[in-house]
DNA sequence: CTACAATCTGACGTTGACGTAAGGATTCAA
DNA sequence: TTGAATCCTTACGTCAACGTCAGATTGTAG
């Protein structure tokens, strides 16, 4: 039922990323990253295409918002919910429920969005003031009078 | 020489910016705040708006792009160097001297807005992608049939 | 002057996010 | 089947960024 076989080892998939064998196998521990349900204890891990791209929106996201692991955590939980939902809505033809589900859908991405909308706008405002420094000083030197 | 007097107490700094003032002392400790100079050991910390003022942004800067003390205290000392350019600035009026500086400034803002610049850009591609989301969901809401 | 809150300087404790090392098991190519 | 490379689990180590505690000291309201 995978998109992709899941063919990777620990070590590939760390490198595609860029980040240590060490660290993803800590994000598994915290919930973070699936536990690899099928698979018995000492058994190397596999992972597919779906759990390489999981990994660089966790990293992504953990250099952007720079939020403790904790919080990315139920931000990517927003994401689970939506994955859920979207198969959910592609079992359906019910219009009632469609909507149902779509209503639900935009109501988390409107949440994620809060969250990072917040975090962007203030970025931008540091970036403007310093923009708006930048001016000033090239104003200055335009005009060698006072 | 201070634009304001210096009255006010650690424990009061904190709750003016919000943090405590064990913070405070251990951002004296890592250099990111002047460690007072004329304070004999064992007396009372005492601070200025304008050290408020250098506080807060220093705090802004932690949240905002999330990076480790030792390199917020470079950042901050672009800040420095500024604020000790601007007062020779203001001191000569020899306008070679003048643009000398001037330059340097341009400089010091440019590395400045480079490192919060591309922070920024990469913040407002993500909210971009959740806001297109967004939009694909209202368009589904939109147009029932289909 | 006194009482009391706030602050001082060490120094040790804590938490998050991994790094590192040890001893053994798994994979896979040859 | 036999290595060599990689991986497994367990457990201790580390580093930044503070928290917390103790005992002494200082600032200030009454």
């Amino acid at each position: 039922m995978s998109t992709t076989a899941a063919s990777l080892r620990i070590g590939d998939v760390a490198r595609l990323v860029g980040t240590t064998p060490r660290t993803i196998r800590y994000y598994e521990e915290k919930g973070l990253l699936p536990a690899g349900a099928g698979r018995a204890a000492g058994q190397h891990r596999l992972y597919g295409e779906g759990d390489v791209e999981r990994l660089r929106e966790l990293l992504r996201m953990r250099n952007l918002l720079g939020v403790p692991l904790e919080e990315l955590r139920e931000l990517v939980a927003v994401d689970d919910e939506r994955a859920m939902l979207r198969s959910e809505l592609h079992r359906t033809d019910a219009p009632a429920e469609r909507e149902r589900i779509l209503h639900r859908l935009d109501a988390l991405a409107e949440r994620q969005l809060a969250a990072v909308d917040r975090r962007a706008g203030e970025l931008d405002a540091l970036r403007d003031e310093i923009a708006a420094r930048r001016a000033r000083i090239a104003e200055l030197l335009a005009e060698p009078e006072r």
